[in-house]
DNA sequence: CGACTGGTTGATGACAGTCAACTGATGTGG
DNA sequence: CCACATCAGTTGACTGTCATCAACCAGTCG
């Protein structure tokens, strides 16, 4: 893996192409930035798949969050210009260097209302994840899929049927469980025909289902699927929120 | 308790007085906006404490922070104008609004720079909250109190006797444990002679063993404070973050 | 004074973490 | 192309942390 630290690194690699002055491709497992690096900027993701994680105080390493096109990654570095995080390319990103100086400077070409309302959008994200992690496992599984669902949706993607970007080590972490539990969990969500599951391919098979156990309905209820059986239950909704 | 969602309430709440044009104050208990609320812009916590809290997807509440001096709260309106938390004053506080016209239109009087830091910072504080919350219970804790006793240090207070501003039922919650594990893990750590706890009264004895917890040093290695007794292992040091 | 809120303590059990063995994918060098 | 190593994921058995339930106590307030 290499290491970005600087955008004369980013001109130098040839992992990454620069595309304009302001975006460049990161290609998959390299580090975008790494914990302790003084960056110019904070980043916009525009395409593929980045993971951000930090170390406990303990040397842990723990998953913070997956972010696809539109979100804004080392939001952190505001405080100081350093990052707190580091960034590792799940999937062929396309990214933005959003330098200080343009968030900060009266730039009239950059949209500060745009991004402002993404900074709201992390922000709201960050805290449900918070959240959901008092929840129970099986609920915090089925709110990471539906939401990733949703995600795609958003972006114009099949939202029913996916291939997920990060390992399951990656994701348990992020979900705050034990591998092995997330094994668990996927298998029984599976068993209760909510799902298919071969690799890392994902066909929902009940969305509203899945929402709801999300939501805190619990698994043992009667499903949808089993009340009604069929494809008119399981489209790729919308999930608004 | 009285429920501010506009200036004009700001007003005519006897409980709310206007100290000038950007900043009031609001009384202990009181409401300084609640889930749903369409907001003129985002607060700064000038003195005082506020907690945040959400309801879960199945009606529960959940507490996401305390805030105090310097902290920004209501972010999460940056994304559509709505507060997707609630915001109740612990500590009677003077409060300022920042419009998002402000944040947004290049107004020379407004330190953009301090509120870009100050951002920053408080995505760092969220963002170790909810990295802690996968940890054991008395690292949780041990954690929430070095941070708050640091906190107060940063703000030139008494770090090591304070008072908590908060009910044991909502740090509970914002630590992802039962009232009941709580109050067994304070008498924990109590019994270890790492804090002196009377009503919310907490003193801290220890504070370097109770940053070891929370970094991860399990309890039941031999403590700083048996093996060094006595107060120089105890003063007020600030923890760097 | 009773009714509340806030907090303590004990008994019990469930959810999920840990340990361990194993299978299946992916990748590398000879 | 195979042999091997490595990583990713599965499954089972066991254990422990912590949530839940319940009873109880201490302030506070209308």
């Amino acid at each position: 893996m290499t290491h970005l630290t600087s955008k004369t690194q980013i001109n130098t690699s040839n992992n990454i192409h620069a595309i304009d002055s302001n975006s460049f491709v990161v290609s998959e497992r390299k580090f975008l930035f790494q914990m302790g690096d003084q960056l110019d900027g904070i980043y916009r993701v525009n395409s593929g798949c980045v993971k951000l994680s930090r170390n406990t105080a303990d040397g842990e390493k723990q998953i913070i969050g997956f972010y696809m096109a539109g979100d804004l990654i080392a939001l952190d570095a505001l405080a100081d210009g350093f990052s707190h995080s580091t960034a590792v390319v799940l999937e062929t990103a396309n990214i933005s260097l959003i330098p200080f100086a343009t968030i900060l400077n009266q730039d009239a070409k950059f949209d500060h209302h745009a991004f402002m309302h993404q900074l709201g959008v992390n922000y709201n994200n960050d805290n449900d994840h918070t959240m959901m992690l008092s929840q129970p496992a099986e609920r915090r599984l089925a709110w990471f899929i539906t939401k990733f669902s949703d995600g795609l949706a958003k972006r114009g993607m099949i939202a029913n049927k996916f291939r997920m970007p990060m390992t399951g080590t990656d994701l348990a972490s992020y979900l705050g469980m034990a591998l092995e539990t997330l094994s668990r969990e996927i298998r029984g969500l599976c068993k209760q025909g909510l799902l298919n599951k071969s690799n890392r391919n994902i066909e929902l098979l009940d969305m509203k289902y899945l929402i709801k156990i999300a939501a805190g309905g619990n698994a043992d209820q009667e499903s949808f699927a089993n009340a009604n059986a069929g494809w008119e239950t399981s489209t790729n909704r919308t999930i608004s929120y």
